[in-house]
DNA sequence: GCATGTGAATTCATTCACAGCT
DNA sequence: AGCTGTGAATGAATTCACATGC
């Protein structure tokens, strides 16, 4: 496969979203036009994303809707499931342990780590949560194969470096702070301050601002 | 001021953050590469999106810390505080009201809203929780400037047209779906099962992937 | 006729490279 | 000499438009 922007796979995930409303509708076949209504993209964005992985419609026609939609999860690797360990069990890092999207999409948080010793050694909903100074070897145990961080930012950067050296190549963090990985680790930040900051840009400069 | 896309302004996030760091550790004076290396960018890029808003530099030695920090800050909007509403008092909302950064940049949470009797009319970390139904006139009365929706999938977008309706223009949406608003009305989205499946496809497509 | 799939054209973002100021 | 500020050049992403096949 060639080089895919990730504009088009973060777009590949909402037209997953978007099939399995289809299906739940009942629709069998929909078209590029179709797809591109419900996430207010133009067609032809949609048809050369998915033309990157190859041809799933037929034309004249458009898409199967449950064949199209078992393809990109297989593209995004939602047809298996993921062992996956979660940093830092404050606030934001519980409500993603419950956050049920994870698991419908075959995200399993396996272990629970933290560094407060009244949260060590006890259950947070149903997962045992560890010392994060036995976080490399209790990763490499358990097959981890994604982190999520979800620590204050001051300790990100230095827990990210445990990860990596436990050998795991994919980090999602949650801290607001840039880290820095080897290049080939990928890592993907959500940082909630920047989108407030980001409204509140467009608030104070609302001229030729209308949101591309 | 004209056009600036979205990722300048994400960065000028980043900026600003690296310019407290820069600030804390005793810097007057940065150049361009400094900042550029924080953020892993070009300095061009950084001078780039900086010259969207003004010269803050001076030729021959670079910007003044403090200063370029402040003026970074009233293009963002945190040179002051807003007014916000959190809808869907969840595991997320829970975790959100309890977001430290938050506070910090001057946004803060007035009014709670949900829709389930147990939580309604009770107190949560200290601010009281409204039944959603009312919605729209507390919105206004309170002069709500910024709203975050941390509901249900099925139930955003009936509660973005409600606080649309009740005269918000910017909408800072967590709910794994795209909501459409009228054109406006700014909307950030925070979709983290998408971020997940991000990375899930960056590891089965591990290839032409190295992170740009 | 209708909708896909895809090179070509266009628009948008980033990087280059240098003139201008300290 | 050193670093900003910025047009010009390059590179990337999106859109156009049409040939292709049902």
């Amino acid at each position: 496969m060639g080089k895919v922007s990730d504009s088009t796979v973060s777009r590949l995930s909402m037209y997953y979203r978007s099939l399995l409303e289809f299906e739940r509708k009942g629709d069998k076949i929909i078209s590029s036009k179709d797809l591109a209504k419900t996430e207010e993209l133009t067609p032809a964005q949609v048809r050369k994303d998915l033309s990157f992985f190859g041809s799933f419609g037929t034309r004249g026609l458009g898409y199967p809707v449950k064949e199209l939609k078992e393809r990109i999860a297989k593209i995004l690797g939602l047809n298996r499931s993921w062992n996956v360990a979660l940093v830092g069990v404050g606030n934001v890092g519980s409500a993603l342990v419950s956050y049920k999207e994870f698991q419908k999409q075959g995200f399993n948080i396996k272990l629970l780590f933290d560094n407060d010793l009244r949260k060590i050694n006890k259950n947070h909903k149903g997962v045992l949560v560890s010392d994060v100074k036995v976080l490399p070897e209790k990763l490499k145990k358990n097959k981890i194969e994604m982190v999520i961080l979800a620590v204050p930012a001051r300790a990100a950067q230095e827990i990210a470096d445990l990860v990596v050296s436990a050998g795991v190549k994919s980090i999602l963090n949650f801290a607001p702070v840039q880290i820095k990985v080897p290049h080939d680790v990928v890592l993907r930040s959500v940082n909630m301050a920047t989108e407030l900051e980001h409204l509140s840009f467009c608030l104070v400069n609302k001229d030729g601002m209308i949101e591309s």
